[in-house]
DNA sequence: CGAAAATGTTTCCATCGTAAACATTTGACA
DNA sequence: TGTCAAATGTTTACGATGGAAACATTTTCG
């Protein structure tokens, strides 16, 4: 007889054996299905059958949550990014669209948690999970721009700006589109427009070689 | 003998002259000062002197508070990138240089109530302060653009994918850098480099004539 | 075996948004 | 000018939240 419980009796046993985990899988489900503002502690501590405060020993507060989640959602988008790298095979033109489309694509796939991982203001960088989670990101972003200026000859602020402009451009194409803001314009395109047809016509304007 | 107080008894009287436009201004403050998790109906209400339940009566709930408020900001904003605009002279490029800091520049003078007009999640853009004053901005964005593509026979797709880019860009690199998301590819570069320079830099990857 | 650390629960408090009842002032109309 | 309805503020109350603190239970490990 060992001392664990049957799983009938387990789930009614004062310890719940992996609650960390079974919080962070309710929070993104309220968080998906019910938006940022109705993720609480409480929330989640009701989804995982604990008591409210239970979630303290494990997270801290409010912001450990979130970060946690947070560093979770990194770590799939920097996969799913490299999974579309991979796709893509060598052309350089190809990888920067398909990294593009990735993007927007995870950002459409998880409003709630690509909302949550830009919301600076409720995440601390510091914790260690959610600086990993944010490292390995840029490093799969970075991969994909090196890919776009082969010559090395380029000046760094040059090289930076062609990062930076075609991480603004994702980012502010995918925000925007969470945000409802390119409905009015889809809407007044000629033919069945959509989304990821605009998404496409914008990665068109791109220039890979200079 | 009118029916009005004194100056310094009006302070203290049970109305309070022009409240809507008092809270406003209080919650603007707030906001910029303590971030938008501070700006709450109670905290505005204090900072005007008057009970937490007053600001009931102009702005119905919280998202009404906002909503007005972010009806300010995007009316400020349309006239920052109007005045961008006019003073940038006939050039293309320079315009949509110019459009581009403005953008840019109105982010980081008002971060908080930037961040505050793209919550949409907060705010109900069916108000009619905000509705047209989002309207307005929204028209201010496309005479940038219109300048820049001054082909007529531009399939609707393509211009509307010139502007989609445009603004992607500008809202992307704002949003990042609200966020301090940019900072670390700013500090790695060699030289004094700033967000300003980094941003030209950026601005000049775009494509004015094709 | 027993103490210490982990993990959960209960209780409590301040703050928030909001509703309802009430008080005061203003303004329009007879 | 007097009066009454509407506009504007206040007070009180309620449920929800994050969080602290005290306590209970379980596990771990010396």
């Amino acid at each position: 007889m060992n001392h664990e419980a049957t799983d009938a009796a387990s789930r009614r046993a004062y310890h719940h054996g992996d609650l960390k985990a079974a919080l962070l899988a309710e929070a993104e489900t309220i968080l998906e299905k019910d938006g940022i503002q109705a993720l609480t502690l409480r929330a989640a501590a009701r989804a995982a059958g604990v008591s409210h405060a239970a979630p303290k020993n494990h997270f801290g507060d409010l912001t450990g949550l979130l970060s946690e989640l947070a560093a979770l959602g990194f770590l799939r988008f920097s996969a799913a990014l490299a999974d579309a790298m991979t796709e893509a095979g060598d052309d350089p033109r190809q990888r920067i669209k398909a990294m593009g489309r990735g993007y927007v694509g995870f950002a459409t796939t998880h409003p709630g948690l690509f909302a949550l991982m830009f919301r600076s203001e409720l995440l601390d960088y510091d914790r260690p999970a959610l600086r990993d989670a944010t490292l390995a990101a840029r490093q799969a972003l970075a991969a994909a721009v090196r890919a776009r200026a082969p010559d090395p000859s380029a000046q760094p602020l040059q090289m930076a700006a062609q990062a930076a402009a075609f991480w603004s451009l994702v980012h502010g194409f995918a925000t925007l589109r969470l945000e409802g803001r390119l409905n009015g314009m889809i809407g007044s395109l000629p033919g069945n427009e959509t989304a990821d047809s605009l998404l496409d016509a914008v990665l068109a304007t791109i220039r890979v070689a200079d």
